[in-house]
DNA sequence: CATTACCTTTACGTTAACGTAAACTTTACC
DNA sequence: GGTAAAGTTTACGTTAACGTAAAGGTAATG
């Protein structure tokens, strides 16, 4: 059984304490004491992890919670399983207009190297030509 | 020469005329005036449009500026050619890690649909027993 | 055993991205 | 020509997601 500090968890993920201080404020993980001390397990650290997944790309923390309490059974019992399934369907239409979205922006980013490139070409073409004239 | 009003524009995009001011006073639009209206043209309408994709994949409203403004050539004169290019590279690495991060969460949908759907035919099972024992 | 390195709580501050309300002008319509 | 609908500016309010500082507890190390 694994065990980590919350700097162990801070240093790995590049956020600060405080941060993951703040997830716990909010309910987002739940760390087990000894002592005074937070002691975070293997499960608290893939919590952290996935709440960080979210947020790349665009989710608040509550909707990071949410996704993530999709997988607690706790939440699953049987009257809700259908609005379980609207949600998980709602999430991937919109997940499937980021994906429209990332791939749109990374051929615009194409676009903008090509047209980078051939100004730097045509630039050095210029100073080439401007030597063999001298 | 398509012109849009304020609210023409707020509509499409869904979003409130106090969006699309507030983006005009972040420098991030710049709209003719008619007067004392504002008169939208397909360029700033484009722009607009950029922002809100922008948004949906999580990026701030400085961030969108910054990429929108890669198209504009003001800004790409060759001493920023070099920075641009790692700019560009930046922002696809960005990207390529939210394609990773999307796609991640859009197969984790698809388990929690996969449990919901058994454990729903769980129970219509166990209540089809329930009614031939009956 | 002192000091350095982490840990803790409490609490106020900050930034981005708007919301909301007030007070006013301009355009459209009956 | 009044009135409703849409536009304008100004300004203060709000929420999320932390930052930062203060004041203190604990554990390892030279």
């Amino acid at each position: 059984m694994e065990h980590y500090t919350i700097s162990d968890l801070a240093k790995e993920f590049g956020v600060t304490t405080r941060t993951i201080r703040f997830y716990e404020e909010k309910g987002l993980v739940c760390p087990q004491r000894q002592g005074q001390r937070r002691l975070y397990t293997a499960a608290d650290r893939v919590r952290i992890k996935l709440i960080l997944r979210g947020k790349r790309i665009g989710l608040s923390l509550d909707e990071s919670a949410e996704l993530i309490d999709l997988y607690d059974p706790a939440h699953n019992n049987l009257e809700q399983l259908h609005s379980l399934l609207q949600t998980v369907a709602d999430r991937r239409d919109r997940l499937q207009q980021q994906l429209e979205d990332v791939t749109a922006m990374l051929s615009s980013l194409d676009e903008v190297e090509r047209l980078c490139r051939d100004a730097l070409e045509a630039n050095s073409e210029a100073l080439a030509t401007q030597r063999t004239q001298q």
